[in-house]
DNA sequence: CTATGTGAATTTATTCACAGCA
DNA sequence: TGCTGTGAATAAATTCACATAG
């Protein structure tokens, strides 16, 4: 079935596959099968091999996989082989937490640039990144900077966008809770807490 | 095809509804036809009409959706009729964010417990709540909180989701990068920023 | 004449069960 | 023998197309 269209679902589970392959590599392990892994990321061990054999035998008959073996590949499937430079555009709060998180490392996107609109954050540097005025969203297409996290107001979230277009940025990983609208070559994914928060009252007795 | 089982996906859908139907109410908006509100939200029409149809009949034919009514409707199917109260754990800056964060209300919710372990915050208020000790968790059971959003670093993250489950809480929305192990009859929903920034080079030309 | 509501068709994803290889 | 890899079977979700109600 090798190389054939790849489901969105297995996409949207190999990112998890790659945190329980680094947490376990951190632990020292070199091998597992898909049943172990399954365990560790709550996924059934046929759903990760079924997902696996959409690009080609990563694994041993009788054994298992590579551990760093099998995260090489992933990370090249998900394009994440290449350090990934990305903005983050709102230092308030929920940007700060971003700019704290340390999970970034796996998936190999390092944060380079860093804006605000508050003057008195502007110059300061948080990581060794100094943030930067809105104003100068336009020079991240000279950075080599493709990838940004809005994490301003709603109400500027549009115009922020806009910007992060105009500089020619390809993929937006947007957490204010308002539609944003670009080009649709330009990939955004959304994530708004409430929405999420949403559902759970559904599920609960 | 009325009342019986609900697909998961239209669950997640409908918070997303209510969203568009919150802000449209604002904008003075009274009556919305399915095609109005699948540009709002950016899902098809016919998909909209299908996900109301496992309920019943919600719109009039011809001329479209009231407005008020479907988000009652809404809000009884997924519970959010009530007000939910709902305790905070970690009030670092990912957990200021979410204090912080407005959207809670048009599903309800209520922050009215935080939690930390740092001396220096226990006894501050944020946004009219005091924030207690970690220690006080099991006091929640008894203060009808039955949801609770973990924001504490990783390490934290499993022994909080035990506390949380002895204090009886029964739906939890975990933050932390870390599988949390808790009772089945509990609902995690764990949102991982990396895992879903980790998608976005993927679909990047 | 308009926009809903829904069976039927189609597409997509999950699960199974087992052949094939180390 | 043990665990992968994958066709085939099943289940779930989406899309279509149109009858139906206001």
């Amino acid at each position: 079935m090798r190389y054939s269209k790849i489901p969105n679902e297995t996409v949207r589970r190999l990112p998890v596959y790659l945190r329980g392959l680094a947490l376990m590599s951190r632990q020292g392990l070199s091998s597992v099968s898909s049943s172990k892994l399954a365990d560790f990321v709550s996924v059934n061990p046929w759903q990760i091999r079924k997902d696996f054999s959409y690009f080609g035998d990563f694994g041993t008959r009788g054994v298992g996989y590579n551990i760093e073996n099998l995260a090489r590949q992933i990370k090249k499937i998900l394009k994440l082989d290449t350090t990934r430079k990305t903005a983050l555009v709102g230092v308030g709060n929920l940007g700060s937490a971003i700019m704290a998180y340390t999970g970034f490392g796996t998936y190999g996107f390092q944060i380079t640039a860093a804006f605000d609109n508050d003057p008195a954050k502007i110059g300061r540097k948080m990581n060794d990144v100094a943030i930067e005025s809105i104003s100068m969203l336009d020079t991240l297409g000279k950075r080599q900077v493709d990838m940004a996290i809005i994490a301003v107001p709603e109400q500027a979230a549009q115009d922020v966008a806009n910007a992060l277009v105009r500089a020619g940025i390809k993929g937006i990983l947007n957490f204010s809770p308002r539609r944003i609208v670009v080009p649709k070559k330009i990939k955004v994914i959304t994530i708004d807490i409430a929405t999420d928060l949403a559902r759970l009252p559904y599920y609960i007795p």
